[in-house]
DNA sequence: GTTAGCACTCGCTGATCGAGACTGCCAATC
DNA sequence: GATTGGCAGTCTCGATCAGCGAGTGCTAAC
């Protein structure tokens, strides 16, 4: 099915039955569509015209005798061309403030802040990704004693981000000679990514053999850290989802459910978001994962200290207010990317 | 409806109707029961007892012409008096102890994967709280300079658990400044537990004027911490809840999640768990909040180091397989308690 | 106390029917 | 050639109804 250019007055009811179809959740018939948004057209006229969107498939029937609904095609087709851009009101802009005026003053605080707002002004399942830590600098280490030779490390990173990891050295290490150790580790490797401190672990001699142990653990933990965390999505919001008429079938619900709970290919879909763009929508059978086929997705990303570093958005219903979504979704990306820029250094 | 002792054979009617009921989800019928259970009895005979046992409260019929089902009265008197102990099973002790082998050393790692084994293996929706921490001791502090007179304070409590705020001093203070009143107060404050320290708060000279300020906010966050922590409950499975047909009217599921999201009532709930009993089962409208009439819960605790620090459990559909699901509970918590208790020191 | 027999109740299923909502097409009109 | 009124046709949805089957309560006999 080629490209095919709508005349004007095709697009004007093509962007009709979706405003119409969004609020309602009823196929549009040609007589309301003359009623409400065509005066100046008989029903039939929109009867032919209605016709030539089916056959061109951005429209479809769910049934001979029934009105029309958008096709993902329709659907791409008007967030592309045909959509107002909306702003967020200021009912909206005061919830989210509010509801970060109450976050604690950590990255994963601020996120989880982020999913619940973005949840409750969309009526939707919000997603977040965990920042990506590879490229986070190293601000604070710290080694604490545990029981025999089991030292606790400490880490703390950009966004007072913490990372902890057990690790077992050769020989038992008394606190004062670990907190002298962790002062060293921290005039070298404060303000470094672990990408920086892998390249330099070499240029550490032989005889430093218990610090380059731990530095080895220090790096390992943060690209463990990367790993679990690139298959965690925060999501809040799924009862929400209960309230759309789309997913009384509970079939939907579960695939859904699962995929949530699971969130590895969740998270591989986040992660292909383009850094470039401004929101990205996904719709319906454009997602690969099955589960999703009834689903479009709004994502964008969120920056801190002017790097992007991870994606945040809703999920939901193919059938759902793309204006509005896209509008807070923005929003809430901004204020949490602001949160998180004094959070940077 | 004062208490009715019941007869022998009334008893096993009883247990046999619940048992029968858990299974296949349907009324049971006097002939059901008289073929499957007790051959020896025509169904007439049984039909006499039902009547009894309708009549006393234990048992009720949807409609005139259905079979029995259990009452919440009923399923008490079962799990009190009826229920036979069950063992988990090798197959599911394996699952749980495969689950645990990936759990990071920290109290919350261990905590979330009990939640997901919990889940899974009871095929409902499990409920972990998070550890009491107001009576925990204190293993680590550390100090790290944000900008300016921002300073990041670090707590690291018994089992590895980590809590930070972010606090402003007074005046601007170096990292070597902070470094050594950290190491001070390590010595100061090492083992004790926040009530202690809060009582010993007034030892400190006025000349200490940052030291205590830092100890206060220390303070201040342990509790908060506890406030927070208090009403999260840690839960997982939701999609297991699709699976029982008792969900397929929406209407409960969403009640259920809202009460899962916010966290709140529940985490009451919970807390009420007798410290000294071993499983309490709580059924349908024994629950106050009415999002629960018609769901039990399965609980029990969780220790660490010796102490009872948290609850642990299921809530499902009153229609359960209890004696299993009391077995499972029991083997996650045990196993739970264990692995947590070499981290309480 | 137990049981066989029987009339009765009630929910479930499937069939039928009419109302209502739309459509597609055709012929007339602008 | 685009538009429109009219109309027959299609399909869903909800209500109604009958028949079936499961299960009961009651009674009388054992």
């Amino acid at each position: 099915m080629e490209a095919t250019p709508l005349d004007e007055r095709k697009q004007q009811i093509l962007k009709a039955v979706v405003a119409d179809y969004t609020v309602t959740g009823v196929p549009v018939g040609s007589q309301v569509l003359a009623a409400k948004y065509f005066i100046a057209l008989s029903s039939a006229t929109i009867r032919n015209e209605l016709a030539d969107l089916v056959g061109t498939g951005y429209l479809q029937q769910p049934h001979t005798s029934a009105g029309r609904v958008p096709t993902d095609r329709g659907y791409r087709y008007f967030v592309d061309f045909l959509m107002d851009p909306e702003a967020a009101s200021p009912t909206v802009r005061r919830t989210v403030k509010q509801a970060f005026e109450s976050a604690p003053r950590s990255v994963e605080g601020i996120l989880e802040k982020a999913a619940m707002v973005l949840a409750q002004i969309t009526e939707n399942v919000s997603l977040v990704t965990a920042p990506e830590t590879s490229e986070a600098r190293i601000k604070h280490i710290d080694l604490v004693s545990l029981e025999s030779q089991s030292v606790l490390i400490i880490l703390v990173l950009e966004g007072n981000l913490i990372k902890q990891t057990v690790i077992r050295l050769e020989r038992a290490t008394s606190q004062d000679d670990l907190s002298r150790m962790a002062a060293m580790l921290n005039r070298k490797v404060k303000g470094q990514t672990a990408e920086e401190l892998l390249a330099r672990l070499s240029q550490l001699g032989p005889d430093r053999d218990e610090q380059r142990q731990i530095l080895e653990r220090v790096i390992d933990s943060i690209s463990t850290h990367q790993a679990q965390r690139q298959s965690v999505v925060l999501h809040d919001g799924v009862r929400n989802l209960l309230r759309h008429p789309e997913f009384v079938e509970v079939n939907r619900l579960e695939e859904l459910l699962e995929l949530l709970e699971q969130g590895a290919q969740l998270a591989g879909i986040l992660q292909q978001v383009a850094f470039d763009k401004d929101v990205e929508i996904i719709i319906g059978r454009e997602n690969t994962s099955s589960g999703l086929r009834e689903c479009s997705l709004v994502l964008t990303t969120y920056k801190m200290d002017e790097r992007v570093r991870g994606t945040i958005g809703v999920i939901g219903p193919t059938r759902m207010h793309y204006g509005q979504v896209v509008a807070r979704v923005r929003l809430v990306s901004q204020a949490t990317s602001e949160l998180l820029g004094p959070l940077g250094n």
